[in-house]
DNA sequence: AACAATTTCGCAAACGTTTGCAGTTAATAA
DNA sequence: TTATTAACTGCAAACGTTTGCGAAATTGTT
């Protein structure tokens, strides 16, 4: 196990002060060319590579990136996850992932173990129910910006990245409406999550104004397991001639009881839903849907990450414009 | 912007030397009860946080772990990832991912930084095509320890957790064995990948030897796309009773031909696959598998990381075992 | 030749912590 | 009373960098 070569060795070796070394390695302009060169030379002859630890300690701040989510694995969140993982490396920084399991309490430690380890900045998914943001603040207070994004809290003093839900929600009434669908089934998510009231109102609202003949019949689903029962038993009853689904989650359930139903798309039923698109393309025909892209998601939090950093002090929020992607569902 | 508080500063509120602050904090027994107790106390107070980069520092170490990956998002390496998570939390360490994203050099980039940033650990699964040791080997002789997985290199000098390829497609032969079917499509991926040959020998294998009259035939497919249409071709012209397929990636397209022929399942198509789980569930009938988790495989990496981390020198292969999880298509 | 300007470099402090060693008390034993 | 021990606590070096400031060497200007 031998240890890392340091500036003291280097400098050593050349009969030269740490200082000069330092300064010759980063192109300092008071280092003579000849001695940048003898050192650099020896630099990459020894494989020297600077202490990260040290350099942090002395800058007081890291060279990586922390993101905060419920969960790693799963329909969204791993797409933000490499999309941040994939600009992060661009500049040399790296990423720390943290899960809170849905857990309040694990959320508040893992945003407090970030500001400990003084990390570049956070990006921050909540846990349904919404975060404390008291330890937030305190991060932002340290100087470490904070980027919430997808699932964020009201409070309007932080940065926030969302998903234009609105947007989304009519873009997929819309699509509907102009495939002349008449009887709509549409599945939305746990009522008291902010994203599932925002969505519904937009999706009700288009239909109200733009085809307030059709019979919509909207109904709650908390997961991928309780959507194939609620479609199952909406379906056989009701007989819609579409379906929405709010999220990746619950078109998973609900494709299951189509399939089981033996139901073939778009004839015997149009399905539509906002997604992320890695489900729609499981299924033949592929699904219509709306994107929300948590690799764009990932590009845009960046981008402000990238501003606060630049010192961009002022809170701003900005949402991903959302686009229809036609599958064969509908 | 406040600056957190130092020990330097505790001291000077206490009159006290840095030294003894430092180990009245951590409890060292030459400190006395009652110095302790206004110590820690105050540092509550203040809300005293160790500075990690200057322990890091001293240390020499970091409370790091960091997995590198092909890619994050898709069928499997999430799932090993949230495990690595899940473990690492609990001893308060913390997990970096990096991405390679199928380049070779770019895996040897990322080791190496792995490596300057003196992580405690770190988990490797290699591009296809093989990686370049000599920087992982750098790595152990740093005090680094190197865990690869799922996909391992051959070289029998370092540890390696992987799935029991063979018992898998043994297990998954012996099912469609057990269910008397007699013309078998199976899907297999790039043929030149090591884990391919494995699965694709020990499927041949258990036919010949348990139901040699079985027809089988074996076909390539490179990713999703290629499964969809060779499968649609094969059923329509071979019109096999059963199909295997290798991945979750070859599944997802496999499953989109049965859809779009119509089939159901198992009375007109029986279909099995290996499996990390996620995706076999989002069909009806939910789909026949051979469970090769990445939960799984995280859970045994890590507790192999911590073994070496303990002291342990020698290096292993540990083979993380299958089971069959039986869904309705088969 | 004398002086100024420039180029090139090193000293030393600082970042926040850990830890071996030695020093200071107070209590106990001889 | 003096020596011995135990219980506390502080000094200072070390980890590997960065960087302000000043010193020395070189060059140019009169």
């Amino acid at each position: 196990m031998k240890a890392p070569v340091t500036l003291k060795q280097l400098a050593q070796h050349l009969q030269l002060s740490i200082a000069t070394v330092s300064r010759a390695l980063k192109d300092h302009p008071d280092i003579a060319p000849e001695t940048k060169r003898k050192v650099q030379e020896l630099a990459q002859m020894l494989e020297y590579e600077p202490n990260a630890h040290a350099i942090s300690l002395k800058t007081n701040t890291s060279k990586e990136f922390a993101i905060i989510v419920p969960e790693i694995a799963g329909y969204f969140y791993n797409y933000f996850i490499a999309a941040i993982e994939e600009e992060a490396r661009r500049i040399g920084y790296s990423v720390i992932i943290l899960q809170s399991g849905h857990d309040p309490l694990l959320e508040i430690e893992n945003v407090r173990r970030c500001r400990k380890s003084r990390v570049a900045g956070m990006f921050i998914s909540t846990v349904s129910g919404g975060i404390d943001l008291s330890e937030c603040r305190k991060a932002e207070d340290n100087g470490i910006p904070v980027i919430f994004f997808d699932k964020v809290p009201v409070s309007s003093s932080f940065n926030k990245v969302c998903v234009a839900d609105e947007e989304a929600a009519e873009l997929a009434a819309q699509a509907l409406i102009r495939a002349k669908r008449k009887k709509v089934l549409a599945l939305f998510g746990e009522g008291n999550m902010s994203i599932t009231a925002t969505r519904r109102e937009a999706f009700l609202a288009t239909f109200k104004r733009e085809a307030s003949t059709c019979k919509l019949s909207l109904l709650e689903a908390h997961n991928s397991e309780s959507a194939f029962h609620v479609s199952l038993a909406q379906i056989k009853s009701k007989k819609p001639d579409a379906l929405f689904c709010m999220s990746d989650e619950i078109l998973a359930g609900a494709l299951k009881a189509i399939q089981k139903l033996g139901l073939s798309m778009p004839s015997d039923i149009g399905v539509i839903a906002i997604s992320n698109g890695f489900i729609p393309q499981l299924y033949y025909p592929e699904i219509t849907y709306v994107e929300t892209s948590g690799f764009k998601l990932g590009k845009l939090s960046f981008a402000r990450m990238m501003a606060c950093l630049a010192g961009s002090t002022f809170m701003q929020t900005i949402r991903s414009e959302s686009i229809l992607v036609k599958g064969g569902s509908l």
